[in-house]
DNA sequence: GCTTGACCTTCCCATAATTGGAAGCGCCAC
DNA sequence: GTGGCGCTTCCAATTATGGGAAGGTCAAGC
């Protein structure tokens, strides 16, 4: 089959079937056009590949996988490493996005959100971690 | 103060300063040298992008949140719903990446992760939602 | 035989945010 | 007056994906 009918086949578009090809992650025969050819066993790679970029895994951890896949001696713990510390680094993306989201949203609760332009978020945002900014406004001249 | 100073002062590098510079998120005086002069407001503006950006906000979103701030006659009703908006985008991402957490820790924990090469982590990237690839290593030539 | 349309090819560019480097100049202290 | 640091601009890489141009190929229809 061509490029087309793999793709919809893998759920990959063509555009990034010939990019995995450019970075080294698969590879297709050609037929006499040069038009790339697949067979059921090059759209496994592909799905095999859409299901681990589903779970999160950067490309450079799905060609390992896929290493691990088509090696028939391999060892069970270098996959488990990897989905383990893939794991760890979900979760703390995961923890980190929920922190801001959480700081942000008690941030939102406590302005009123109506047609006066005083705000604690903007107020946070400007002075968050330090001290109230005094006067800002009018010293631009302490420019050093 | 020079842009090295300010960006000691605001923990904005300099190099992403001038970028913020060039792509119209604030502006600066220049000197007799052509060198940048940044003013404590200007410290202040690069504090408040890096809080909001430390809250997750993208450029696009710090730049209109700035121009909020820099209005004095700014309804606090946009910072809300910006922020809200926000919020929820953080959340849903945050969610995202539980779930891939948790179905790939599933799948981890199956894995018995030693030095025999079958695991459950890989037959799942490969199978998925689908029915078990059949034979797969036997039917290259079912190319159509 | 020729057109049409769907498909394929390669190459360049864009996104979002940040970082790195190179080449060239100014500035200050010693 | 020189060495080192800071400043300037430009170019490129990162990660994953998509859009589009310019052209080649193939099958169907008339």
């Amino acid at each position: 089959m061509n490029i087309g009918e793999a793709a919809r086949a893998s759920g990959i578009s063509a555009k990034m079937i010939r990019h995995y090809e450019a970075i080294g992650l698969i590879s297709a025969r050609r037929g006499a056009n040069q038009y790339r050819v697949y067979a059921q066993a090059d759209v496994a790679e592909l799905r095999f590949i859409r299901h681990a970029r589903d779970l999160g895994f950067p490309l450079q951890d799905v060609k390992r996988l896929l290493d691990l896949w088509r090696n028939r001696a391999r060892a069970s713990a270098e996959v488990k490493r990897l989905a383990l510390d893939h794991v760890a680094a979900l979760e703390a993306k995961a923890k980190s996005l929920s922190a801001m989201a959480e700081s942000l949203r008690h941030l939102a609760e406590h302005c009123h959100g109506d047609a006066r332009p005083d705000c604690p978020i903007l107020e946070e945002l400007a002075g968050a971690f330090s001290s109230q900014v005094e006067s800002l406004g009018g010293s631009e001249n302490a420019t050093k």
